[in-house]
RNA sequence: GCGGAUAUGGCGAAAUUGGCAGACGCACUAGACUUAGGAUCUAGCGGGCAACCAUGGGGGUUCAAGUCCCUCUAUCCGCACCA
């Protein structure tokens, strides 16, 4: 073969490396080890699109590059294959979740392999098989057979809670649970007690202590998935996947204590080097503030509120408590004239959903208890309401509102007309408009306070309220315990059964609890979840959540057909932890914080070696698609000059060949769609009118070429047979012209070929609604696979977002006919020539061997790319076709365009893979040059340029410089005050 | 509202520690070969006749600023009544 056809050697290679097991990881290994992670994807029936590669491309550039420098790389690819869309279509078709999840990984398998990455498939994961979820189940127990020691500060096994109780009882422990529900449920009892207990009173005590634990929680409900979403599997009040309104729902749910670890979370993230948007979402979503807990007396009550408060400082300025509607002493300590106020609202708010509550938090709404409770600091008598904007999920559901210092309090006691006090200068006047910051300025009206910054009265109080008493200092977390029970039949099966209404778990030896085969798998009549329709299921019936198996997945890599352990001892001694892991950062607080959980709890076991599982972490951008739009107008019809007419008087249009036959457009239900360039005119009119009946609607891509930026050129006669249009179209291009796809029909006069019909370019996700998708594998059919490989690198930095923009692709896939070029001649000669290569060309090759290994341990893959063009133009320009340049070149070159370098290789005349080849040695001699040619700036101006040879150095240079009767001229003589030389760059003279 | 990021030609973008801004590619222009090809090759390509002016706007530090500091503006992303 004599001509670059990618197709064939791309084929050729991906089963050779196949055959020869070219990528097997080594394991052990003598050598140093380097372990590079994708996240692995879901393997949904839409298949891989162009996005999706572009990660695992440069991965795969990093594992070659990695092997080529001598490392033992592990280099693994699997699939997170439980999820809800499979488990959604098998409701619909009665299809097993696994036979779509296995043809979907088989699709997308076969996608991988086109694109010819170096995976060691023999390690591959799927979380969906059992002899995998059979560890994610082991897990758990392990889980809830340990409690977090809040002293030792790790997880503990319950044996030693209960040595601790049977010493001390549980008095010194009592909030070792550090859930809410463990603070707010346990009773204290001494170790003579605890000798008291039955055996089943003890057991039912350990269960609230466990990491994982079984409580009644207020659960985000979706009726229409028919299961419990976390937190961030809600967006503004509806389900992120499918959109369904979810509602706030009480029901017994395992939880996992992530809580117990929101410090280490928080602080072990200065181990590991992520991006700072991602450290910064997780601090964020974990939402650690330091502040106050502060009780209130109630006014002829014995109850007490607590809240929790940041700003303890402002105390003298509380006019008033609220509490959270559905706080447990709204009932107690409401007043009886009050009672039915108060009834009402709770019940307008429990009515309200959760989306209504986030859709308008402008609107204030409340209602007075009737009760007061007592300042504890001056007496003060301050009304108690109970409003919704107070959270009963954060703190302990109740605030002190301090208009004067809180823009929320403002607004409420502005709208039920209670006092404001001011305690910090500045805070007078409204402080929502005012340029009024809370944080800084100093006390007023607050008694000893007075005249303190905030930072300081912030510590002086808190040591007062403990001096009292009446409140202690306190880190309080937004972060809540990850709810673990989803009411769904593909997912692991949670190895619990129960016994006197109690949880137990499995033992080990009866793992994994395999998915029992159901007939049916909606939800049972009854609201139960899918697994309860299973004959003879003794055992939990909800599963876990899609993130369980992804918590791990990184460690089972490293020894993925263990049967005896999760992975063994020397397999997590050598590999310990991930070099690199690349994937989205749209897993920052789903994936990436729970598996940072998962992986500090294996720790506290001893049971993997490091703290942080990934050392370092990459986002890649999201690659977006271009959508292509034309507009319909269903109302009103536009003219040329944009005036609107009603579709009935928009008169007749003219039809046949010869305009002869007329006929109106209200007899002939025909849709009507304007091109970009008639209907830009009246853009302005629609986005005035939004209510308007108009839609710009999505065409599919493959049928609309390019024209600019902004436009798409539409193939009409592929647009006229899609029938999803309508049968008959009339489509309005730029001069009025008209044309329907049964007639043919023209206005006024005979459409002129070509009249383009544009396209509206929107940049947009790629999804299949939008039919902007691109399939790698049309790229591959059409450019090959290398192609693919360095344009997807080409397009940009690797974190960055970026369109696909198909346009530029031409010149990656010149270029690699350039490098065949280097090979073969135009007529298919081999050109490559023997003997030691001269000095230019290796100038040019150790340029780029410098350049490239630096890119690629900056992971700034894109700028690799333009360093081998420059390098193959310039190899190209001096007609070097030595071999021994260019084995090296392909040895630099074979990460980024495997397939190519390896044909090239092997026509070199050798036997074995690149792949096995070392890389290339820089040597700084060869870029040395014999003379430097210096610009000379004069007061940071360029004015001149001068040679100098190659061993000047810099005070030579200088005097060089000064001496030189050019220099003089152009300094008019003066003497220099200064001369800076920059050695190998610039020389600058300060006058 | 809070937090984070980004801003460089017609477009995607380079510029690693402050050191000749615009590498490389696309698009475009002209020419060559051929002559209906979306092929290949050569040259040009930020603005200005020039000196010079140009990295979102304004200010500062420096011999020297895309890069550092202050400030304003725009766009994108995340969180969002978190007391």
């Amino acid at each position: 073969m004599t001509e670059y056809r990618p197709q064939e050697i791309e084929k050729k290679w991906q089963a050779f490396w196949k055959q020869n097991q070219t990528f097997k990881t080594e394991f052990p290994s003598q050598k140093p080890k380097y372990y590079v992670l994708d996240m692995f994807p879901y393997p949904s029936g839409a298949g891989l699109h162009v996005g999706h590669p572009l990660g695992y491309i440069a991965t795969d550039i990093v594992a070659r590059y990695k092997r080529l420098k001598g490392y033992n790389v592990l280099h693994p690819m699997g699939y997170d294959s439980f999820g809800l869309p499979a488990e959604q279509y098998a409701v619909q078709t009665g299809q097993h979740p696994a036979v779509t999840t296995e043809n979907n990984i088989n699709r997308y398998r076969e996608q991988m392999d086109n694109i010819g990455f170096s995976y060691d498939w023999s390690r591959e994961v799927r979380t969906s098989d059992p002899t995998y979820y059979k560890w994610t189940q082991w897990i758990f127990i392990q889980l809830f057979n340990h409690w977090y020691n809040r002293i030792s500060d790790k997880a503990e096994p319950i044996e030693t809670l209960i040595a601790i109780f049977e010493k001390d009882g549980n008095k010194k422990y009592s909030a070792i649970g550090g859930g809410a529900a463990c603070d707010a449920d346990i009773e204290i009892f001494t170790a003579d007690q605890w000798y008291k207990y039955s055996d089943k009173e003890k057991y039912a005590i350990t269960l609230k202590y466990r990491l994982a634990y079984q409580s009644n929680s207020i659960v985000n409900w979706c009726p229409q998935l028919g299961t419990v979403l976390a937190n961030e599997e809600v967006k503004d009040g509806v389900s992120e996947r499918g959109g369904y309104p979810v509602i706030r729902k009480e029901m017994p749910q395992w939880s996992l204590r992530i809580t117990a670890y929101a410090d280490r979370l928080i602080n072990d993230l200065d181990l590991v080097d992520w991006p700072d948007p991602i450290k910064e979402q997780q601090r964020n979503w974990i939402g650690k503030s330091k502040g106050c807990m502060l009780e209130f007396k109630i006014q002829n009550s014995d109850a007490k509120i607590e809240v929790f408060t940041t700003r303890v400082d402002t105390i003298y300025g509380v006019t008033y408590l609220t509490l959270a509607p559905e706080h447990e002493l709204v009932d107690q300590i409401t007043t009886p004239d009050q009672k039915e106020n108060i009834a009402k609202y709770i019940l307008y708010a429990k009515n309200k959903s959760e989306r209504d509550r986030q859709a308008d938090v402008k609107t204030v709404t409340g209602a007075f208890t009737g009760a007061y409770a007592i300042n504890p600091l001056n007496g003060a008598l301050i009304p108690i309401w109970i409003g919704e904007y107070v959270l009963a999920g954060y703190g302990t559901g109740a605030v002190m509102a301090v208009p004067s210092s809180d823009t929320r309090d403002y607004a409420f006691a502005k709208h039920f007309n209670l006092p404001i006090i001011a305690v910090q200068e500045g805070s007078h006047t409204d402080i929502t408009k005012e340029d009024f910051d809370p944080k800084a300025g100093t006390m007023i009206n607050s008694d000893f306070l007075n005249g303190m910054a905030v930072p300081q009265a912030l510590e002086a109080m808190t040591r007062k309220v403990e001096e009292l008493g009446v409140g202690y200092g306190k880190y309080n977390y937004k972060i809540r315990d990850a709810i673990f029970s989803r009411q769904r039949y593909w997912g692991e099966p949670i190895p619990v059964f129960y016994k006197d209404g109690m949880p137990y778990v499995l033992k080990e030896s009866e793992l994994p609890l395999e998915l029992p085969k159901i007939d049916a798998y909606k939800p049972t009549e009854t609201g139960e979840p899918p697994l309860a329709r299973a004959e003879g299921w003794k055992y939990e019936t909800s599963t876990m959540p899609g993130w369980a198996g992804s918590s791990w997945y990184f460690i089972r890599y490293m020894d993925n057909t263990n049967d005896k352990e999760f992975a063994s001892k020397e397999a997590i001694d050598y590999w310990q932890e991930v070099d690199l892991y690349l994937g989205g950062s749209e897993h920052a607080t789903g994936h990436l914080l729970y598996s940072r959980f998962w992986q500090k709890f294996l720790y506290d076991l001893g049971k993997v070696k490091t703290k942080e599982y990934a050392k370092k972490l990459i986002n890649q951008g999201m690659i977006s698609g271009v959508s292509q739009k034309i507009l319909t107008v269903s109302g009103p019809i536009f003219d040329n000059d944009g005036s609107k007419k009603s579709i009935h008087e928009t008169n007749t249009i003219y039809t046949g060949h010869n305009n002869e036959q007329v006929i109106t457009i209200g007899d002939m239900t025909a849709s009507v769609y304007y091109s970009y360039d008639y209907f830009s005119k009246i853009e302005d009119y629609i986005s005035q009118n939004p209510d308007k009946n108009y839609r710009l609607i999505p065409v599919n891509i493959n049928i609309v070429s390019n024209n600019d930026f902004n436009t798409g050129i539409l193939d009409i006669n592929e647009f006229l047979k899609d029938e999803n249009y309508g049968k008959n179209k009339v489509l309005i291009v730029k001069n009025g012209y008209w044309k329907n796809s049964k007639f043919h029909l023209f206005k006024d006069e005979p459409i002129s070929d070509p009249i383009p019909f544009l396209t509206k370019s929107e940049v947009e996700k790629m999804s299949k609604s939008k039919f902007n998708v691109v399939n790698p594998d049309d790229v591959i059919n059409q450019y090959g696979a290398d192609t693919l490989r360095l344009f997807e690198m080409f397009l940009g930095p690797l974190e960055m977002s970026k369109p696909w923009n198909t346009a530029s692709i031409s010149g990656v896939s010149r270029f690699l006919r350039n490098v065949w070029r280097l090979f073969y001649d135009d007529k298919g000669n081999w050109v490559v020539t023997e003997g030691n290569p001269d000095e230019k060309s290796l100038r040019i090759l150790h340029k780029t061997i410098k350049k490239i290994e630096e890119d690629i341990e900056r992971f700034s893959f894109n700028t690799s790319v333009s360093t081998f063009m420059v390098c193959v133009n310039e190899l190209n320009d001096l007609k070097c076709h030595n071999k021994q340049v260019l084995s090296d070149l392909l040895i630099l070159m074979t990460s980024y365009a495997p397939h190519i370098t390896e044909e090239l290789w092997s026509k070199l005349g050798n036997t074995k893979s690149i792949a096995y080849a070392t890389f290339p040695t820089f040597n700084p001699d060869y870029l040395v040059e014999n003379s430097y040619e210096y610009p000379i700036s004069i007061n940071g101006k360029l004015r001149h340029k001068m040679s100098f040879s190659l061993d000047t150095l810099p005070a030579d240079v200088e005097k060089e410089v000064l001496a030189s009767q050019e220099i003089v001229k152009w300094t008019e003589g003066k003497a220099p005050k200064k001369v800076i030389v920059v050695p190998g760059r610039i020389v600058n003279i300060v006058l």
